[in-house]
DNA sequence: CGTAGCTTTGAAGATTTTCAACCTTAGTGG
DNA sequence: CCACTAAGGTTGAAAATCTTCAAAGCTACG
């Protein structure tokens, strides 16, 4: 990091607290008139309440979402009529990244809870991102990161077993709460067993039986949304499913 | 379409033919000067054999991939050891774009059949992108076409009975041999029924003997790689599981 | 022509889903 | 303050689906 950046990065810090743009800023320093511009770009909105709609597959795309606080779950609906969830979103990261391609949402997104967002319009964003190049780069990654994560989601669809997903599903939590300081080891679920037997690809009794078992051989403790992860390892252990990047950036030299 | 772009358009589809770039410069008029411009980075190599890699997991990332002819199959190992295939890639599709992220490519390449390749420099791309808007647009869009090409496949994935798996496959098949101009409904399948298996998360056995009731049912013919669609209809009646986005790309008016 | 690598097919076994009942909790209104 | 209700969660048993194991057939290639 350079002396310029170390400068800047109070400040970027201090932005990104208050408008939760660390998934775009806080990876690497903009300069600090930059990160005010990108500020002054972005709208804040009186939160959502459990419910309420954020957005509705089929309607136009003008804004990229930041969820601040709280959580958001993305999903389709099936022909049949029932709701299929396709993504969870907590605080720090970004919604909205599939509509950019046509212009329409291929997605609604509900609040899990009580929620606050920000919203970036993305044609002010692309303008921007035209004469920072630090903030394109940005950008790219912001959408390259999300292509990643959606690829290590359809490994773990196209191999698991039930045990490892849900196994999977509570390190992904985990380590999303960490990075943002909260507990890796004890914290609420805001979706029910439903949302996650949906996004996971179980019926919701499976998730719930799965949970049981985990209590009963003493790798978690759970009572209803409270989840508590006492045997780490043990959890980690159940997915055979590390993909070769994982692998590599846990230890890039191999 | 404007003016200008309809002058450009013959020359783009010519530049495009011959260095398969149409996924980045087809969908939107670039302007000719700017399509030589990108045209000048593109390096083209010897063609890749069966079984040849691309690149492989863990690999520094310095250029995006382009299907000129012939399919790749991307792929991770598990911890056991098998491999896990996580794309196919036909003609005019792009690879690599999930390694922007962190600068390592997350999975391997490899070529299921004699396959010719463009390879574009990304930070030669990334220059010309922040000179060139509409450039930068095309990008923007191109990562997110494919983050939503992740959700369908995550929902497919997520929710299917391995029937509606597989008809589902063959229909995004038959749609990408088309938008490339070749035939929807008979056509050659360069993966083995394992990698279909591994990449549907369903086992090699199921894969074919859903191939052998498809046919038993006149909905296909099938025998060994060529795939005849016999019954398009019944075979999209198979996917409960068109999204929200699909139904609005096909009908936006709803 | 023989062998290796797919593919197909059958049967048994395992996992997961479905259906049904019951339990728990939080919120509501008497 | 308590009882009631609705929503979500748990548990059991039966049924469906898919996988695994095993064997045999086919094709392409050397």
């Amino acid at each position: 990091m350079t002396e310029r950046n170390v400068i800047s990065l109070d400040k970027i810090k201090v932005a990104c607290r208050d408008c939760s743009l660390s998934a775009l800023c806080l990876p690497m320093g903009l300069r600090p008139e930059d990160v005010d511009r990108l500020d002054a770009i972005v709208k804040r909105n009186r939160p959502l309440q459990r419910g309420d709609n954020l957005f509705r597959a089929g309607e136009p795309f003008r804004h990229l979402f930041v969820v601040k606080t709280g959580a958001v779950k993305t999903f389709t609906q099936t022909n049949d009529g029932d709701e299929q969830v396709v993504g969870f979103h907590l605080p720090g990261e970004v919604l909205g990244l599939d509509a950019i391609q046509d212009g329409l949402h291929g997605c609604s997104a509900r609040a899990l809870e009580t929620t606050a967002i920000c919203e970036l319009p993305f044609e002010r964003l692309e303008d921007l991102s035209s004469n920072i190049p630090s903030l394109q780069h940005q950008m790219f990654r912001l959408l390259s990161k999300e292509i990643s994560h959606d690829a290590e989601m359809m490994a773990l669809l196209g191999r698991s077993t039930a045990e490892e997903r849900v196994a999977s599903f509570l390190i992904s939590l985990s380590e999303r709460f960490k990075r943002r300081g909260f507990s890796a080891t004890d914290f609420f679920l805001s979706m029910s067993r439903q949302e996650i037997g949906s996004y996971l690809g179980l019926a919701l009794e499976t998730v719930s039986r799965l949970f049981t078992r985990f209590q009963d051989d003493k790798i978690l403790k759970v009572e209803r949304k409270h989840v508590q992860i006492i045997d780490m390892e043990r959890l980690r252990a159940m997915v055979t499913h590390q993909t070769d990047a994982e692998r590599h950036r846990a230890n890039p030299s191999t």
